[in-house]
DNA sequence: GGGTTGACTGACCGATCGGTCAGTGATCTA
DNA sequence: TAGATCACTGACCGATCGGTCAGTCAACCC
């Protein structure tokens, strides 16, 4: 039997190990794991149901490894909050609408994930999904703790609570769009630019008419191109 | 064979039926509709396999039942934004508590809608989903809408967006709650109350400074946005 | 009383499930 | 060339799946 766990080298990419994976993440993703077979899994990668045993030792050990590595480069673009300089506004812009293209982009990821989120039962989900997202979070979380003390903030805004808040707000886009696309009072859900601007205006400024400037149209963010 | 449907009488609830259909919400909110077995099912209802059959004509009837029960009932709390004449700010905030408060209370409900929406494949998800929350949504829609024109919200934010935003936050705190219990920074997973009033205060106020000057935003745009 | 109806059950059905196993053929090594 | 290792396969396993069916039992109708 070969090396049941997926570590090692991803250069192949043409044998029958990465296209089983490959295979099973679709299909897990789609359906999700009950719902999914060797036998469906098998036939989609182009081998027999016999030889899923033999590169990974259980549906379940096939199932973790697909988690694993949907979980693995999964490089987020935090750089682009903390690398730069510009002004805390800008900054938030730029990452909400990348973490949103990001979600959207690698929505088979996304939706395991999800599915995994509602299977809350067993610790491990809990466990993975912390691992994955802790030091993300947290890094999100002290970058906005930081503009706040630079003053770019307000004093009684909690970091953890605005960083819940967008993410929150692009996970919801993606599991709701397909929802809002058929409400006829949204306009946005066929386009994520749109819906990431706003968010951030929101964010931002709030709703209240407080101090009421006259321009306040929200705007593509400064000079770059929007992909 | 007895009426299939759930139509008739909801008064006995202590029949055999109720059972079967109380059992099958908890399993299928539980473990989602493929892993429940009809003989868990029936076991939990205290009734032999058998007997599910002949009250329901298959297992896919029995969970559109399920689903047709737990979104009947759904009588949302719009009235407490639709009803009074206090200033708009307290009444959404009044509606975001209470709908957060009703989304944790009916949690079973609340996992069988999310399951529900990443089966999006299926047309029939969207329908049924679309059927339940589009009334509501435009309400909710309606009444923000109404707020704006009164001059209680900025007049340049899409009523829309302010209520996708608002039943997101909510929708995803529930979702999230015990991944956010994990980390370390976020103080109001096991405060439902704190999470509202402090979504309500950002997404009324924004995150900025009081006085703010308008150019160090995101630029404020002139033309319409491209796409 | 006999007959009907409806709730309910145990036993059973074919299909499919996750998983095993003996073997095949190609490749590499000594 | 013999042997070992490898990816891979068809055939098979027991268990469980959703669903069926003949029949039991009690309540009601005449």
């Amino acid at each position: 039997m070969p090396q049941a766990s997926s570590l090692s080298s991803p250069l192949v990419g043409n044998d029958a190990h990465h296209r089983i994976l490959a295979a099973a993440e679709d299909l897990f993703a789609e359906r999700g794991y009950d719902a999914v077979s060797i036998h469906a899994i098998a036939t989609r990668a182009g081998v027999c149901k016999a030889n899923v045993f033999h590169h990974f030792t259980s549906k379940n050990t096939l199932y973790i490894a697909v988690l694993r590595q949907a979980c693995r480069d999964s490089d987020e673009n935090l750089h682009k909050l903390e690398g730069t300089n510009l002004p805390f506004a800008e900054r938030l812009a730029g990452f909400a609408r990348e973490h949103l293209s990001h979600v959207l982009e690698r929505h088979k990821v996304s939706r395991l994930i999800q599915r995994e989120m509602l299977h809350s039962d067993s610790s491990r989900a809990q466990e993975m999904a912390e691992k994955v997202f802790g030091d993300k979070f947290q890094r999100l979380v002290a970058v906005i703790r930081e503009g706040r003390e630079q003053g770019e903030l307000r004093a009684d805004v909690d970091p953890a609570m605005v960083a819940t808040l967008l993410i929150g707000a692009n996970v919801f886009f993606f599991e709701a769009r397909d929802l809002l696309r058929h409400f006829p009072d949204v306009s946005f859900a066929a386009n994520p630019e749109r819906y990431s601007r706003h968010l951030v205006d929101i964010l931002l400024r709030g709703i209240l008419p407080a101090g009421t400037p006259e321009k306040t149209l929200v705007k593509p963010a400064v000079g770059k191109s929007p992909t």
